[in-house]
RNA sequence: GGGGCGUUAGUGAAGCGGUUAUCACGUCACUCUUUCACAGUGAAGGCCACGGGUUCAAAUCCCGUACGCCCUACCA
């Protein structure tokens, strides 16, 4: 808990621009948040777009939709706006400036004026003959005063570096492994403002994260090795360094070689909006990332949000890497379904209803109605959303899509017509359309034919479903109708079982 | 090559010096259902990476080794 002594709890997520949003950053960002509202804090968004190469417009709206269906709401950001913006790196170019003029001025950094080609070239040197550290050569650290200022007057384009201390070490803290130590010589000057004037994310997360008062940094264990660079400059410009926690990176096992490596397209999908797309449930998935690499001890695994919160706790996360398991998030999912009202389900399933044409974009109230019926029976079999209308379509339309293998299986057998026969008899003297009077009807028809009702019973749910998987046969057929039933399996005894 | 971090059943975790090493997913079996799933019960699956210490006692503390991963860009 946050006392008076201490400074509330601020953090933050910084996502680039660049490409989709990674499960990886969703989870960073969820502990951000989680520790945030824990602490009664704030949680902020800051755009990271100060590579324009890489830049993609179209992806920041759709960083801002997974942060909305996720529900990770932050107290800033560039869309909200708060005390301390822009929330945009690339409209906060003067305060990198300044702290670079800052730097240098002291003597922690300098103007570099090697060409891109020279760089390259001292580094494949320097990688080839083995000279620590393989980086740069530090070559413009040593130019005079007076050839700084010649090349600076000439407009000679440059970029700016940290003058990393060529001895001594530097120790920070990991909350999540405790002090970690590196020896400054293994450290080359590292870029902090690249020639086109923008900072590179070494500079800009340490100016930003100081002005936006940023506490507790939260991001993945892929910055443990540059976080020296940080803390160094941290240092030099006589900032206060923030808490830093490294969660471990979530790793994907490649189904071909069986290799895990850091989480990416080649495992399958790595973007929320694809979980999104496949009908997962948002507290679903944030419950199954959050256990990538945190735990609140003991056996919990199945969370709300809210017992999250209170249970969520630095010291919780753990620092080896995480396989990410698509099964069990299916899993989990289907906790999550089944935890649903049959109405939100049947909320929540519409766009997918309609997305596969199955219903249309707005269905009426009578369809709604009788989805939620549906969906009452399918419930609890269901893994996730997509599956839905494939499951359900059955359900839907005069005549089911009949599957081949399950008619050649079911209505092809030498009895098949005598029993469709005795079915449509049997089922056309039910006096009211129930499942109890239907169960009782199957089993009429199969004394009938002197076989076991097992014999009937399936080519039942094929001939008037298409399949064979399915809710429970009489409920299902009580759903569909007196109507409907009889007119598909009158359709199937004329059309599907072979004429003999 | 260098540096850092990590290592408990196939996977995710619990465990914080004394447990028959716990839970969940997955797998298998049985029950339920004449389907599938759900649910329930049970089983298989671990020399707690390996080797040394420390200790009456180590998965738990220390050191080393191996292996894995990450970093080693004017990307983040």
């Amino acid at each position: 808990m946050s006392n008076s002594t201490h400074p509330p709890v601020r953090t933050r997520i910084a996502p680039s621009p660049t490409g989709l949003p990674h499960v990886g950053t969703m989870r960073n960002a969820l502990y951000s948040w989680l520790l945030a509202r824990r602490h009664g804090g704030q949680f902020l968004f800051r755009l990271e777009d100060t590579d324009r190469d890489r830049y993609d417009a179209r992806s920041e709206a759709v960083l801002y939709e997974a942060f909305r269906w996720l529900g990770l709401d932050y107290d800033e950001g560039p869309d909200i706006g708060g005390p301390y913006g822009p929330y945009v790196q690339s409209q906060r170019l003067p305060l990198y400036r300044e702290a670079a003029d800052q730097l240098i001025a002291n003597g922690h950094a300098y103007p570099c004026f090697c060409s891109r080609e020279r760089i390259t070239e001292v580094r494949e040197l320097r990688q080839k003959a083995n000279i620590h550290p393989h980086g740069y050569d530090r070559h413009c650290r040593d130019l005079s005063a007076e050839e700084r200022e010649r090349m600076l007057t000439a407009g000679t384009p440059h970029i700016v570096r940290f003058a990393i201390p060529t001895e001594g070490q530097t120790t920070f803290r990991d909350e999540v492994r405790g002090d970690i130590t590196y020896n400054n010589r293994e450290l080359d000057d590292h870029v902090l403002l690249k020639s086109d004037g923008f900072p590179t994310y070494h500079l800009a997360h340490t100016v930003d994260d100081h002005h936006m008062r940023i506490t507790d940094v939260i991001r993945s264990e892929e910055w443990l090795p540059s976080t020296p660079r940080h803390v160094l400059q941290y240092r030099a410009l006589g900032w206060q360094e923030p808490r830093y926690i490294h969660p471990p990176l979530i790793m994907g096992r490649d189904p071909q070689s069986g290799k895990v490596s850091k989480l990416s397209k080649r495992h399958g999908s790595v973007h929320v909006g694809e979980y999104q797309d496949q009908g997962f449930l948002p507290e679903a998935l944030a419950n199954f990332i959050a256990l990538l690499g945190w735990s609140p001890g003991g056996d919990r695994e199945v969370m709300s949000r809210e017992e999250m919160t209170a249970l969520f706790a630095t010291e919780g996360v753990n620092g080896s890497p995480s396989v990410f398991d698509p099964e069990k998030l299916s899993w989990m999912n289907g906790v999550y379904i089944r935890a649903l009202s049959v109405e939100e389900l049947t909320d929540r399933s519409l766009p997918f209803m309609a997305a596969a044409g199955v219903l249309p974009e707005a269905p009426t109230t009578d369809q709604i109605a009788y989805l939620r019926q549906v969906l009452s029976l399918e419930h609890e079999r269901l893994k996730t959303l997509g599956e839905i209308p494939h499951a359900t379509a059955f359900f839907f339309g005069e005549l089911p899509e009949y599957d081949s293998a399950a008619v050649t299986k079911w209505l092809t057998k030498p009895h098949s017509g005598a029993a469709l026969d005795a079915l449509l008899r049997q089922f056309g003297a039910v006096p009211e359309w129930t499942s109890a009077l239907l169960d009782a009807a199957v089993t009429a028809a199969g004394e009938e034919l002197g076989v076991k009702r097992g014999e009937v019973i399936h080519p039942t749910r094929v001939s008037s479903t298409g399949r064979t998987v399915g809710p429970s046969l009489f409920d299902t057929l009580e759903l569909l109708g007196r109507e409907r039933v009889l007119a598909r399996i009158t359709h199937a005894r004329r059309n599907l079982v072979p004429a003999s």
